[in-house]
DNA sequence: AGATTTAGTGTCCCAACGACACTTATAGTA
DNA sequence: TACTATAAGTGTCGTTGGGACACTAAATCT
């Protein structure tokens, strides 16, 4: 391996992906298998291969496939962290992303990264992560937070089908508080962003309505604020 | 493993900075004085240097102090625009940042660069910018819309001590429409972002209170629709 | 002194939402 | 079959924020 010295900044990407299980929100992070910081867990991600990734976007969706085989239902730009100390080996930029999906396990056998594997994010402060990326996921978090609070993000947090019940329980975890189910039907209600299709039992009470997202709905465009 | 040979793509910085004279949103730009685009107006940016820039930030300071002469009363990250058609040199990234200042006019004496102007949004789309510039342009003015809609960010384009009336224009030039003074009035009490100070007069009418940021306080967390 | 202009207040109404009690539908179990 | 527990869904009150707009207040101009 060699060991390389730059007089340009490194650019990266980083992905901060969440999903929801077992009533707890969760990172997806690898485990390094290269110096430095070798055997930390680490957020996925990598450097931008010009003859792949038609943009920084493509290169987060093709880091996130290759290093832990799952594909995010909704992804966005967070922020750019950079600086001289961020990583050992010089100045680094790194672009990280916020990605969302409905919990999936994963198997660990991915080419070239030993392990990968779901976190909760109650128990990352356990942990020692590479470079910066417990700062990352922080900021991650928080933008999450915000966004549950005044749009309709957490729905990528479930199947393309759900209940109201399912969505409240997904946002009140990422909330890490309770919010009035009241309130959410008349957030969807409000939305007008999604259909009604037929029923669903769930553990002993009522059968709970299925919505579904309308195609072609642009889900960042809802303004309301919940429980601020 | 083996270590990949990547063309690395070029990583730069942009800065759309606003400001508002005459009732009308300016942009700052300068004429760039080498290829690609040659003569043609585009953002204030350019490479990070990392003995200068301690971060991303720092870089886009720098360059606008340098470029323009200006340095932003406020800054924060737009973008990232990325991919292989955006400049003509091949495979580019640039973060795109978004910046606020009461209107100062520029020197056109600076070093480096043959022109520096600011230049009304409407008049915009006369001209031909470099690169993707009118379309990062366009994202940065739709956030602050929304910023405006919500936020106290709009402060940042009057002085330090500034009346409601002054800050009501600038709204009202950011959202091309009329806002409430009431309504603003409320926001500013309800921030609990500002202080008083003594009086000052106007054109022909009844003196107006002086506001004022208190000091330490964070802009960006006050959240209240206005407007939408 | 009166007109004009801008600053600031008082008040009505409506929409959004927290709170919470109430009704409905289903499964489990006696 | 009835009773009970549980979850889904509704009705409604009260609070809050903000749009609308008329009103008062203070300054300049003529």
């Amino acid at each position: 391996m060699t060991e390389q010295h730059f007089t340009l900044p490194l650019f990266t990407v980083d992905n901060v992906m969440f999903a929801i299980d077992n009533a707890k929100l969760n990172v997806l992070l690898v485990k390094r298998a290269a110096e430095p910081y070798n055997n930390y867990w680490s957020l996925p991600g990598g450097v931008v291969d010009v003859t792949l990734d038609k943009d920084v976007e493509a290169c987060a969706m093709r880091k996130l496939q290759q290093k832990t085989g799952l594909t995010p239902a909704y992804l966005e730009q967070l922020e750019v962290f950079s600086g001289p100390d961020r990583d050992p080996r010089g100045y680094s930029i790194s672009l990280a992303f916020f990605a969302l999906l409905p919990y999936t396990p994963v198997s660990s056998n991915i080419n070239s990264v030993s392990h990968v594997s779901w976190w909760p994010l109650d128990q990352l402060h356990q942990l020692t992560l590479a470079f910066d990326h417990q700062h990352i996921i922080h900021h991650a978090h928080q933008r999450l937070q915000q966004k549950a609070l005044y749009s309709m993000l957490p729905v990528f947090c479930l199947p393309s089908t759900f209940t109201v019940g399912q969505l409240k329980t997904v946002i009140e975890t990422i909330l890490g508080k309770e919010i009035q189910r009241k309130s959410l039907m008349r957030r969807i209600e409000a939305s007008n962003m999604f259909t009604l299709t037929e029923q669903k039992q769930h553990s002993g009470g009522r059968q709970a309505q299925l919505y579904q997202l309308k195609p072609g709905v642009n889900i960042t465009h809802f303004n309301r604020n919940m429980g601020a």
